[in-house]
DNA sequence: TTGTATGCGTTATCAA
DNA sequence: TTGATAACGCATACAA
């Protein structure tokens, strides 16, 4: 059977279509009588309004775009999670596209979401990205955007983030009160933000506790497969020969690649190289030793970036001035067995 | 600035609307020159049609939904992978919709996919789903539907789904060629047809092996944590002093739950008791032992769907009649170290 | 080759 | 309390 229409409720009531339409919307012109009546029979009928031709309407299309790197990722799945479920609450949906840190493909993904004239636009930037009209073009177009985790601090938009510097300079400064010496480093690339705060973060520890900053002990990884690089420059490391009692890993995946090729060679973690993560990530409570690491929440950050873009969707339609948050959600050092 | 529109763009040239809209859907009836003319001052303006109205008036809306159990999950995620690269080139983006395994909230979110008027419904049914109204009301209003994974026979709908009981059985084959003879089975809830397959396939392939099937070695898996149902079980197995020399886990994680507590009790993996997962998720190649199991196509599940859906998109609207199909993608058994 | 008119399915304004 | 009418932004049948 053909999708059933206001028209078609109406003419089967004798009604005219703005009363049915007044009716379904429980408009005080309507008196209960026909309310009821024209529910009823809609109910009966099983109609629902066409949300395009509401959408066209009304101007807005209750759906949001998600752009992040990659879905396959437990840390983003999780920020899906948090931002699907805040955005049902209020009856929004979400379209989901990722970028694959690709900016050419994170220009293309603003475009579909633009025409596709969503309400709002959450991105967690790709690694690629160094400049930002397809941002600016969302601002000029009056969407509410929002950035979160990989975040661009240019744009002139809310943000919520963690403190990556502070997470990583308190991670290596538990490791330095520990008795650790000798840490090295294995960052990640050059451009999204966070990779240089936690990579500054480590320095900054080091240099506070009168530890000579050593070049030669940081490495990079920038395969787009973590355990591969954590178990490469682990591997790498011990190769050649370099002395370090400790490692502070960007991601808790490097750590876990490092601490199998570790493993693999019969060196003692943590009694002979400690280890530190980051994010918390689920696994690494299960492999062995359990994995130290900073806490990372991401389904909080899904919910509160939500919650903001509705506000500000909301501050919108009412005509006020949005005026630009900037949050930045506490993290936690959780300390396991690895160090 | 405000989104420019079609008729702006009119004015402007001093064109009308419909020579405007055909010159920019390169239309044969208008010249190069006005095409040309047209084009160039769209670009300059920076109009694209605003994809509702276009929704409205050609009955489509280019957009597919998704409903899942849920997100955070590594198969899931992937197979949402798949079904968003899929759908982008063929222009459709993506809603995606969690029902937490619950049916009540699967029913919603059809619904909510209803009204949207999406284009095709993608579905893996939730643990709870035991009637099928909601999916029925898709098919009524002749929505393309298509069951994946978790998938229900009775509904005349496509489907795309592996073979979990050819999979378990040899697997469990598998481990009895390899001389283990006290298989238990860590299987899964009793509802989603795949968990029953693959206690079939285990059960089956017992039998057709002469080893007696004991009800007392199989343990049930139903706490929604996979990780903490594979670690009590293997708990409850061991302190109830159950004689087995290997074990079938019905999923990766519960694999792993169980070794996580075998070797804290340092019963040795393989020796003393084997383990055999399903899934292949990324994280059975790098604990250690690494886990034999089952590799499932998760990334193909979801473009195989797609795929289908689409071309069940395109022949309904060549008002051409739709043959469903069923697809049934082929698993293979990764051998490591735990077996 | 271009323009006019109509309709997609609603909501909203205004008149009855 | 109800109904006629216009409008949302675009595409298309038909007329010019």
């Amino acid at each position: 059977m053909p999708q059933i229409r206001l028209k078609d409720v109406a003419n089967i009531l004798g009604l005219s279509n703005s009363t049915v339409s007044k009716a379904l919307n429980d408009s005080f012109e309507i008196s209960d009588e026909t309310k009821r009546k024209v529910q009823h029979t809609a109910r009966l009928l099983n109609y629902t309004p066409n949300q395009v031709a509401v959408n066209l309407r009304k101007k807005h299309t209750k759906t949001i775009g998600v752009i992040i790197p990659t879905m396959v990722h437990h840390f983003f799945s999780k920020i899906i999670d948090g931002i699907i479920e805040r955005a049902e609450k209020d009856g929004y949906l979400v379209i989901i596209l990722q970028s694959n840190e690709s900016i050419s493909l994170e220009k293309k993904q603003v475009n579909l979401l633009i025409d596709k004239r969503v309400d709002g636009i959450l991105i967690s930037l790709s690694n690629e990205t160094n400049e930002f009209v397809h941002l600016k073009k969302i601002l000029s177009r009056n969407i509410p955007l929002i950035l979160f985790d990989k975040i661009e601090p240019s744009i002139a938009c809310s943000k919520v983030k963690i403190d990556d510097f502070e997470a990583a300079y308190s991670s290596v400064v538990f490791l330095i009160k520990k008795g650790y010496k000798k840490i090295a480093h294995f960052r990640g690339d050059f451009n999204p933000k966070n990779s240089v705060d936690r990579f500054n973060g480590y320095k900054q520890a080091l240099l506070d506790n009168n530890i000579d900053f050593d070049p030669s002990l940081v490495f990079l990884c920038d395969n787009n497969s973590d355990f591969e690089d954590g178990y490469s420059n682990a591997k790498k490391l011990i190769s050649d020969k370099i002395k370090v009692d400790a490692i502070f890993a960007i991601t808790d995946l490097i750590a876990i690649g490092a601490i199998k090729y570790l493993k693999e060679q019969q060196i003692k973690v943590p009694e002979e190289i400690a280890v530190f993560g980051f994010s918390n990530w689920f696994m690494s409570s299960v492999i062995s030793p359990t994995l130290s690491t900073v806490d990372q929440p991401a389904y909080k950050m899904g919910k509160v970036s939500m919650e903001i873009l509705l506000d500000e969707i909301r501050t919108l339609k009412e005509n006020k001035t949005v005026t630009h948050k900037e949050i930045t959600l506490p993290t936690k050092l959780v300390i396991r067995n690895s160090c």
